[in-house]
DNA sequence: ATGAAAGCGCTAACAT
DNA sequence: ATGTTAGCGCTTTCAT
């Protein structure tokens, strides 16, 4: 324990530093940026004089000449909320899996030293708003998680020439950078495994048609079940929605009710059909196999736990971060080539 | 339509502005900022100026002339994981509780123009780096998440002098302004109904007992229900994660197979619960009545949907915003008093 | 009511 | 290898 320097009422800045090591800024600032043009004895005077002050640099005044900030925008979109009554915003907040993204970009921005800033677009003024900060220039790229298929705000984000990556492919395309699992696959997974499971009176829980996730889960899994000789599938749309679900199974059940096995498009829904089977009087998995999508809370939720197609959510999201400090890092590359994860199906009692 | 101007390579600045506006830099950041002192002719001019150069303020230099940043930091805290081994952080941010809190405190940030930057503590470390970012004015205020008990971050921050509003009581008192629900009240509810149904086999999955929220849910039910002469309740402890809820519940039937009811600290916790009591044959609420705890997402996606406790968790965090900026507002008025809100029991199927 | 000018703390040429 | 200097874009005295 050395003696306490009388406490700063003022936060230290370089010109301090410099005055304590008896060195000009310019040399604490090399210092401070790790220039390699420094002699090692200075910088540890240097050094000493940064720990004695307690010295932090002021990343407004170093932002204003770099021009960088070091920080992200973590920018979550959703479709407007129609009636203006209700209460609050934030249905994805509220969803667990905006949560696990969040873990998974901090890992990888936090040991860089980059901040996230939380955005929220969600009608007309607040795009506005958005955009206006984002072309200002106060933060060195975003993040963007979209809740609907018809945004536009990957067009927009575009335009505003900041490295971007999309947690997702875009409905319409787009240049930038994006990352998801590969939703065929995935699909053909669960395929896959109902056929190995011999059964081949099949039936699906769509998601929306007029969702990427929701259009290629349903191709993707009658492409591959006619791959294995299956190719009378009833089908029935739901919105991915629990409540959504239930009706679609419902819907499902009357059409084909020797039903032994179903493919539903999201966890959630599948919590939603799964009671519809069971007061049918269906046994899952010895009657009627199911199998879901995402590997959300939802599946172990269910009774029994789902069988399900997994996305590494986390580790996706990390590999967001580092595509975007990448084109961060060199901005005259453009985007990043764009990333497809491969999910994995993931046995539990439901199939 | 008025013809396009030339798109500017580099964002407008003040000077620009005020070139096309014909007057001084001083009279646009007059306008600007709202001063009263300027001639409404002049200030209509400047404001058509800066509609047509597209003017938007550089937050950092503003920030670096009135040490104000406009933005407030949303501080997670975490227990630091044991095995470094273990994948990913964040149990905090995958709970959907953290996402109304967002939505919440976004709900009145948003319309005052704050941003919000996002932090996490888990280790001594990022502890260190969260604390010298913060000394160093980098943000007006914050917002603490605090996961267990024995935080020591509250005073940490405390001695920063920036403004803060913690979400919850503290465990050790401290000068910081908090917002909480009255969880005794909360979990009084929930004996009251319990034993207003005639349960007396009662049991409970408490939460952690070393955060505040697991405490209190737990002695508040306990002495409530002894009130009502109710003495012997068996009580296992969960993590307020889902499968924690899971095994508590295994750990409870076989304890007391004859369980009549049980109180769950968490929705989160009764949604591993329930599956565990069907499988265990018990009907809900005919066998068993369960009462949640925080009124969440998954208490509607439990089945049956669950009774529980609300607590008006976007309420709360709104309120926290509130308190914070009425603090950066005036900061000579040192911490605002704190905020209890009261529960509220919300009836639905499992009780 | 308006303008001129002085910085806020930092980095990056440019000199040495 | 180190120091000198000129800004980055803004607010805010201080004159006028």
């Amino acid at each position: 324990m050395t003696a306490d320097v009388s406490p700063p009422l003022r936060p230290a800045t370089l010109e301090d530093v410099a005055a304590v090591a008896g060195v000009s800024r310019a040399t604490v600032s090399r210092v401070i940026n790790g220039a390699t043009t420094v002699d090692p004895a200075l910088r540890r005077v240097v050094e000493e004089a940064v720990a004695t002050t307690g010295y932090v640099p002021n990343r407004a005044a170093r932002s204003l000449v770099t021009r960088r900030t070091d920080s992200v925008a973590l920018v979550v979109s959703e479709r407007e909320r129609r009636p203006v009554s209700e209460p609050f915003i934030g249905r994805m907040f509220s969803d667990p899996h905006f949560g696990r993204v969040v873990a998974g970009l901090m890992d990888v921005l936090r040991p860089a030293g980059i901040q996230m800033v939380l955005m929220l677009a969600d009608d007309e003024g607040s795009r506005d708003q958005l955009l206006s900060y984002l072309r200002q220039g106060h933060v060195d790229g975003v993040v963007l998680i979209s809740s609907h298929a018809d945004d536009p705000l990957p067009g927009l984000i575009h335009d505003t020439r900041l490295p971007a990556v999309l947690a997702g492919r875009p409905r319409r395309p787009s240049p930038l950078t994006y990352v998801e699992a590969d939703q065929r696959a995935g699909a053909q997974m669960a395929a896959d495994h109902l056929a190995a499971l011999g059964r081949r009176r099949i039936g699906t829980v769509a998601g929306p048609q007029d969702m990427p996730a929701g259009q290629v889960r349903l191709t993707g899994f009658l492409d591959a079940l006619e791959q294995h000789g299956v190719g009378d599938v009833v089908t029935a749309e739901g919105d991915f929605t629990q409540s959504g679900g239930a009706s679609a199974m419902r819907q499902l059940l009357k059409e084909r009710p020797d039903l032994d096995a179903v493919f539903i498009a999201s966890d959630l829904m599948a919590l939603g059909a799964l009671p519809v089977l069971l007061r049918a009087g269906k046994d899952v998995p010895a009657d009627v196999a199911v199998v879901g999508f995402d590997d959300s809370n939802a599946a172990v939720a269910c009774d029994p736990p789902l069988t399900t197609v997994r996305q590494p959510v986390e580790e996706m999201a990390s590999e967001m971060a580092r595509l975007l400090l990448r084109q961060i890092g060199k901005p005259g590359d453009g985007p990043a080539p764009s990333v497809v994860f491969h999910p994995t199906l993931v046995h539990r009692e439901s199939a």
